[in-house]
DNA sequence: TGTACATCAGTGAACGCGCGTTCACTGATGTAC
DNA sequence: TGTACATCAGTGAACGCGCGTTCACTGATGTAC
């Protein structure tokens, strides 16, 4: 994806579409939605603006792009953190930690690259569907995964099953959202670990049918704090 | 408050800043917070841009106001909504009703006013604090008020009280912003309610410590569908 | 294998736009005497 | 009560900026013969 430019380099630059993807991703990166502009992708390339439009027919196909390279910076950053999961032989438990890990990478991922994750979900442009997010091994999927096994074991009722995927991505884009552009922007990593891990909890014993057992709570709080 | 421009009219204009406010507030509802400008709110006024400095210092002090006007609609249309609600003498039922009613008023206005939505809660300019909106008659009150009164009822246990009223705002929050500008933009009403009824259902339930009784359930379906 | 040619990626200059902000100013207001 | 004056809200013109987009062009590439 993306690749370094040596790819094919028999026209005049190389490989100027992908290159004015990259720069326009670098430019969401550091100044989000709003820094990614036909002009400053052409600079940062060192090309004519003009030249951009060989290859895209305007601002918005440019800004669709970078919004899809975000979102695919954002899946692979997400599977590489979940990769590193270590092994867990209780279902419900490897189940539990798993809805607590991928909230925590997908928080992590917010933090660490703001610009990236505004530009993915910023209302200007293509609407990307959470489909395109279902392949294979996407954190979408892995979160999808992860309910079905809590039906499979029994944990949580199947006629409560459908939808619950957005009901955990909502608490996890919600809290993004309100402590990096909010009204909880300005806490401290401990303040918001402290919010994280509690809305999990209630997230997590609201799919089930009593209370968390001390097992299941231990096994969220730590994967969303890791 | 930004009350029709009758109260003083001793100036030239009589009460350009509030006119301001208004128009900025105006700008916002139709084109979110991109599109409050000084030139433009002037315009709307029908003053020159250079009049708008006698009484903000520039461009982000107008934007400022406009997001803090934008909080404070969006406070009364859910304070107008709340107000409706019916009696419920069971303390129990009546905590969780206020919760999905709390929630309700917040997804409905976010629809029905998506660019005050988008500047009260954008990530450029001020940063309006939670505090804020704790005045006695606000939203926020009640839903710190409702989950109070869940855990003196003996519904909520106080260990897990603290913080629970990010929880809470973090998932309507979070259904807001991936219905509006998110990946789910494209949803029907039908099936936008859906999500909203199972996902505060499974937090309603996750703030207990087991399944939710019957009547619980239809209170808060109720108060989430309103 | 060598040459004429078509293709088309990228150039350079220019357009019109709306923006934020600054300047010297004007003229209505309210006040001191 | 009437007049000179200070105040200061709003004017009008202008600045420089970066943007998206279009125009006629140039010159390297790959291909047909």
């Amino acid at each position: 994806m993306s690749s370094s430019a040596s790819v094919r380099s028999g026209y005049h630059h190389g490989d100027l579409r992908n290159a004015l993807i990259e720069a326009a991703a670098g430019l969401a990166s550091d100044g989000g939605p709003g820094a990614v502009t036909i002009r400053a992708a052409a600079r940062v390339v060192g090309v004519t603006p003009t030249a951009a439009y060989r290859h895209f027919a305007g601002h918005e196909q440019l800004l669709d792009a970078a919004k899809e390279e975000a979102m695919m910076q954002m899946n692979e950053a997400m599977r590489a953190e979940l990769a590193q999961r270590a092994e867990q032989p209780d279902r419900v438990v490897r189940a539990i930690g798993n809805l607590g890990a991928v909230a925590r990478g997908y928080l992590n991922f917010a933090f660490a690259q703001p610009g990236l994750f505004r530009t993915a979900f910023c209302g200007e442009g293509k609407v990307l569907p959470p489909q395109d997010q279902q392949s294979d091994y996407s954190p979408f999927r892995r979160l999808i995964e992860a309910l079905d096994d809590l039906v499979d074991a029994g944990y949580l009722p199947a006629e409560r099953r459908p939808m619950a995927e957005f009901g955990a991505w909502a608490t996890a884009h919600g809290l993004a959202m309100l402590m990096l552009d909010g009204p909880l922007r300005e806490l401290d990593a401990a303040a918001r670990d402290e919010i994280i891990v509690r809305s999990l909890v209630i997230f997590a014993q609201g799919l089930g049918t009593g209370a968390l057992t001390d097992e299941l709570r231990t096994a969220i709080v730590a994967a969303a704090r890791a």
